[in-house]
DNA sequence: ACGAACCATGTGCACGGTCACATGACCGCG
DNA sequence: CGCGGTCATGTGACCGTGCACATGGTTCGT
């Protein structure tokens, strides 16, 4: 019927000997090149059709040395936010006529990072979105001298030609603001750890917000992004009590806390105010439903290939920036005395 | 210093010049063919090195017609479970040596299946893993006489040759006597999407457990695995409150739940039991803790891996199952009444 | 001592596309 | 009417690798 099962797929000149025309006919039907009469494209066409036939992407790569494909080097794809930038990179790029190849960054040692960049760089990949926002991942990389442009997720004061991301300083403010507003004054910031850009700029934010207020702060606890953290944190912390809110920098931790402050026999947030961060889709269900900050994380992503293919295209450099959103819930009220 | 930017890459031959050796002698030292006196293979060793050549995966592929790479067709890559197979996956087949492509299947419907296997089969992948775990994904999938071999995470009666799961119907029942062991009578099953084979499963445990303990039971209620539907769920439920414990089809439901209970002014557990499904690393913070059924996501996840790349060396088919683990936390209790 | 078997290596082609160039038909214009 | 230009198509080389086969040297068994 459609021939032995066991020999190879159809090939460029099986379709051009089966359309009576050359091969290289073939090739400028495929790539919809101008100069072919409309009678002979669809001769071509429906022996592509008939012969089932299918580009072989090896070949068309080894010749052009193009791979339209982009590499996604991320970390903790398990958490929302990386999954759903993730999820909208690969939609996006694939809307592009990209494909898409992950590595994942296990550990952020030196070692590690070159591993996976060769591993994206073996995959001829033609640019690079890094999800991987730790400090130490983007010095290696600008230390690379890729030869391959990328972009960041993240947003930092150091000067990252590609960048493009929330204004996660904003959002942090946004969030601080909210606690000084309801009268809040002895605020602790739970933030993320140490070398995350993400957990650098919130903190940044928290900071500005409360010196804009006059208000006085002490040292941001760093933590690692965990819910287990942020309960053993507030456990420790409750032990003084000497605070009526918490500007956590991401939600799960939040969750923490507000375990961390139940068992203390304490309520949230009649005794202690808490504020999240991205907005997960559990948040509103938390006990009270958390006062977070939202992020648009499929726009991100959206945004993250646009980017890319333009460097792609030889455009100028640029950054861009999208300004998440506070959404107040129940677990900030006005401090209680 | 290293030559001209813009050059090519070295190839096999630029190599081989400079080593002083054919071509395919420095290809067998690639593929590490036995018969090569140490001190040549070094010599080429050496060559490579300083040209700084890595082979070119295009090439290989072209000739070899094998890309040492697979597939991974999913849905919902930001619910935890996915992404944490997903992740596993990735780690399990780099050590391996392959490469991993993902597809996401946004709807289920045949067309979009197809353009997404279209795709992976466009990359010339040798093995697919399916983590889309609806029922017509798989029948879409078998009916489609692919030329690569599948497994798929899920497990179900249907006769899939190549299947490897968690037992959720275990998980399932072990979720359910747990309640029925505490005294629970009047137990309702918020069960996840009907065309989920995993939600398939779990409601069959349930039902399973129920007649076993000669216990009647209700139709289960229909989710679509989101803590929104749980709590919208659970707010309909309440205006009965003819039950004194419900068993959800995954974790994040179970979070709707008590929201839901919370809001109704009662208590769980007191008023009401909940058991969850999955194990999310936030469910122990849950208020209070969730008592869940534990998936081990990665040992899954390298578990798929290593079954279909058996498949690829052409072993014999089998199914594999690993039994999931009741995890008893705050929000089980026996039945006030 | 001689052929078989094996070792270490080399030669040429094939994989399936694209690219540069060639070719012939047709058109318009001076 | 001849000549340059565009259109539609064909020809052959080439991308970087692995495979089949060839080659010359060494070892081994009888």
């Amino acid at each position: 019927m459609t021939g032995d099962v066991t020999a190879r797929a159809a090939s460029i000149r099986d379709v051009a000997r089966r359309a009576e025309v050359s091969h290289q006919t073939v090739s400028r039907v495929l790539n919809n090149h101008p100069s072919i009469r409309p009678e002979t494209k669809q001769r071509v066409l429906d022996a592509i059709e008939e012969l089932g036939y299918r580009p072989n992407r090896a070949a068309r790569m080894l010749v052009t040395s193009r791979s339209r494909t982009i590499g996604i080097l991320s970390s903790s794809r398990t958490q929302y936010g990386p999954a759903a930038s993730i999820q909208a990179i690969e939609v996006a790029a694939r809307a592009s006529g990209y494909s898409v190849v992950t590595s994942n960054l296990l550990t952020t040692d030196e070692g590690a990072i070159l591993a996976e960049v060769d591993h994206l760089v073996d995959q001829a990949v033609e640019g690079i979105v890094v999800i991987a926002p730790q400090v130490r991942v983007l010095d290696v990389l600008s230390s690379l001298a890729l030869r391959v442009p990328y972009v960041t997720l993240q947003m930092t004061d150091r000067v990252i030609t590609h960048a493009l991301s929330f204004d996660q300083i904003a959002g942090a403010r946004m969030a601080t603001q909210h606690l000084i507003d309801l009268g809040h004054r002895r605020i602790y910031h739970l933030a993320g750890p140490q070398d995350w850009i993400e957990a650098e700029a919130r903190m940044k934010g928290f900071l500005q917000a409360m010196s804009d207020n006059d208000v006085p702060t002490t040292a941001p606890i760093l933590g690692d992004w965990t819910a287990d953290f942020g309960y053993r944190a507030g456990v420790e912390l409750l032990r003084y009590r000497d605070f009526t809110a918490i500007f956590s920098s991401n939600d799960q931790m939040a969750l923490g806390l507000m375990h961390a402050v139940r068992d203390a026999g304490l309520d949230c947030p009649r005794d202690v105010s808490i504020v999240g961060f991205d907005d997960i889709p559990e948040a509103r269900h938390f006990s009270p439903p958390l006062t977070t900050v939202r992020q648009d994380f499929p726009e991100l992503g959206r945004r993250a290939v646009a980017l890319l293919l333009a460097q792609l295209d030889g455009s100028e450099d640029y950054r861009e920036t999208i300004v998440p959103e506070l959404i107040v819930r129940g677990t900030t009220a006005a401090p209680a005395f």
